[in-house]
Formats: structure tokens, C-alpha cells, sequence
DNA sequence: TAGAATCTTGGACATTCGTTCAGGTTTATT
DNA sequence: AATAAACCTGAACGAATGTCCAAGATTCTA
């Protein structure tokens, strides 16, 4: 850990799309290089799961030297916090076009039902790293991320907050159980729920 | 994996707490240490995640050889598929309880509330377990044990199994909610979200 | 284009891992 | 008491892990 710092490497926000106007041609190398790492993790986490995660299976997985993870994050867990930021990324532009869908509530049920039928190991990959975050400090921030945007669309057509957070809740846990029961949900039922809960 | 069978390993149910009538000493032994493998599995867990369980970890934890686990144990999925099984037994009695309180659902609301701030640890460590169903279908039996009975006891207030499975996501969800943000949920608030579900 | 700054990596280290099994220990049976 | 049956474990195996760093490769600067 102590010479980790020494590699002085790229200081830039990590899960920034947004460039530096005047890039460094080295840099920008290892910033591609660090955006390949972090979907070679997500991809080891939907394969193995989180315990699966180690600095050589996910080199492995993006084709670079078992060093490359030391070098590019200080340690797993700032890896599988990227890791976690990067995946929530993905899905703020399908919250954005349900809010913008005439009838948002059946839009996000539709959306949810199909995410998880899908992407399942994918959705699993997500709820593996939220959890993890409620072990480890330096996920919550990211972990956060997800409830904010669900929050977000949700107060979009509602303003009670106790009625926020109770949508909020009952959509992670039926994902969470059709992932464990493997029961896929019926939008129908679930868009009534959120409408009974609003 | 092959020689495994030839220890001919006690074949009686793993976790039943019945004994057969006539006990052999030799085997009373081994159900106690297969319950202290369980235990100390749990605690492991507890501390460092379902990453953290190894046959190591697990039987120093224990206090026991690392063969040990071995022995007792098919493999690890095996040990992590009765130690979900062990855990969730221990949730039987209280939900038994609120089935006969008075108002069930203000008793379940405090119970959950209660559980998740003084036992945080543990059912950080039962929703890692259950969520590995998700990835382990040897888990799922154990997994959809905890579902089955929370429905019998939400089923106890209300028939609409609509209703029942709302209920039932909704408090997996404030639970995962609630630990990932380290925020305790108004046992008031989860009271009357469970009862606008029925 | 030469030299400096930065990035990148192969290889080695000690540690831990899952698994195996020959041989020892405990308990039951006769 | 002696034999048989079942239980138990220390020690060792190859494989995988996190970490480290000297040396090489790349890019920038002057």
C-alpha cells in the first residue's frame, strides 16, 4: 500500500466520460485501459460472483498482465468501487427515458421485468456489490447512487417521501427475490403494487 | 470429490434438531461438531462475508482441525447451504411469535426494526447467503425457506397472495435498504407501508 | 532528436487455498 | 478383554492469491 501512491497514477475522476480539454497522450491510453478493467470486473462478477474477484481474473478477463490492477487501482476494493459506479452509469439512461415515457409507472415495470429476465447475472452482479457496500464504506457512496436515481424517477410522479422510499424498497426486494426464486414477475403485478403504494 | 463418499459421513438430516431415539455416541460427536462447523460458519460470515469462508476460516473459527471441514462437508457450497438453513431456523421462532402477538403487523414492523439495528451483522450475513441462491441452485431450497415462511405469516392476516408477495419484497427490500445505508427504517412508517399492501 | 517523465509489465515472494489419505483415536460389540 | 467399526486428523500436494519492484516501453518536452 505504500508505494501504491508512488505510481503516481492518473489522479482524474475515475468514472468521468467527461476529458480534460488538453488529454495526455499517455493518459489517455491508461484511462481506456481503466474503463476495460472495470467492465472485465463486472463481467468476472456476473460470471464468479464477487468472490471471484481477485487482481489476476479480472486482468485475465480484459487481456493485461496481473500487474495492471496494482497499477491502475490501489486495491480491489476502489476496483469493485468503480466497478459498482460504472454499472450504476448504465442504468441512468434507461431511469431517464421511463421518466420521460407517457405513463412512467408501467414503463418502469416493463423495464425492471425485462432487465431481470435478460440481464439477470448482470442484475446479480449489481445486488452482489450493493450489498457489499453495507461491509465496506468506500461502496456506499456508489451503492447510494442507485437508490438516489431510483428516488429521482419515482418523485416524479409522486411527492411523499414515505411513499418514495416504500416503492424504492419493494422494487429491490422483488428483484431480489425473483433473482433467488428464479420466478420471473408479472409487470401487471408489479406496476399495480407501485401504483397501490403511491 | 470421490474418496469424499467413502467417509461415510452421518447420513441422518443435517439440521434437524431431532436425534434418532437411539444414538450412537460415536455419531452424537459428529452432530455436535457439525453444529458448531454451522455456528462458526455464520460467524465467518458475519465478519468478513461469504468471501471470507474457507475450510481454514471456517474450522479455526471453530477451533477444530481444517480437515475437519472436509469430513463433516461435502464441499463448500454444501456447508454454505446448511449454515442458511441453520440461520434461517433461528428465525422460525420469532416469526411464530408474531403470528400469535395481538396486532401482527405492528409486531413484525418492531421485529424487523429490532433485528436489523441489534443483529446487524448477521442479517447482513443472511442476505449475502440468500442472495448467492441466486448463483447457487443448491442454496435455493435454504433461500425460499425464509420466503415461504414470511408468506405463512403475512398469509395470516390477509388471503390476497397479491398482497402477500408486496409484503414480503417490501421487507426484503427496507432491509437491504436499510443496511447498504446504514439507516434505520421508522418502525411506524414500516407498519403502515405492510398494512396499505393488504 | 535527445533526454526526461510517465506508464507498463514479467517475474518472484510468501501466504493461503481445496483436497487427499494413511494412520491414530474413540466407541460399540462380543 | 479383545475385536471390529466408525470417527478423526496431521501433514503434504499443487494451484491460486496479493504484493512488490527493477527494468523495459511509450510519450512528452526542449
Amino acid at each position: 500500500m505504500s508505494a501504491a501512491g508512488a505510481h503516481a497514477r492518473t489522479q482524474t475522476a475515475p468514472t468521468d466520460t467527461q476529458l480534460p480539454s488538453r488529454i495526455d497522450g499517455r493518459r489517455a491510453k491508461g484511462q481506456r485501459r481503466r474503463l476495460d478493467l472495470l467492465e472485465a470486473t463486472l463481467q468476472v462478477v456476473e460470471r464468479d460472483g464477487v468472490a471471484g474477484v481477485s487482481h489476476r481474473s479480472v486482468t485475465r478477463q480484459a487481456g493485461l498482465p496481473s500487474s495492471a490492477a496494482t497499477y491502475y487501482f490501489d486495491s480491489i476494493d476502489s476496483l469493485l468501487e468503480a466497478a459498482l459506479l460504472w454499472a450504476e452509469e448504465a442504468n441512468t439512461e434507461p431511469l431517464r427515458a421511463i421518466a420521460a415515457a407517457p405513463d412512467p409507472p408501467a414503463a418502469l415495470a416493463q423495464w425492471l421485468v425485462e432487465d431481470c429476465i435478460t440481464h439477470r447475472e448482470r442484475v446479480i452482479a449489481e445486488y452482489e456489490l450493493f450489498l457489499l457496500a453495507a461491509r465496506r464504506p468506500a461502496l456506499t457512496r456508489a451503492a447510494t447512487r442507485w437508490i438516489e436515481e431510483l428516488s429521482a424517477l419515482v418523485s416524479s410522479w409522486t411527492d411523499d417521501q414515505d411513499s418514495v422510499r416504500a416503492v424504492r424498497a419493494y422494487i429491490d426486494g422483488l428483484l431480489l427475490q425473483t433473482l433467488v426464486t428464479r420466478e420471473a414477475p408479472k409487470a401487471a403485478e408489479l406496476e399495480a403494487t407501485i401504483r397501490r403504494l403511491c
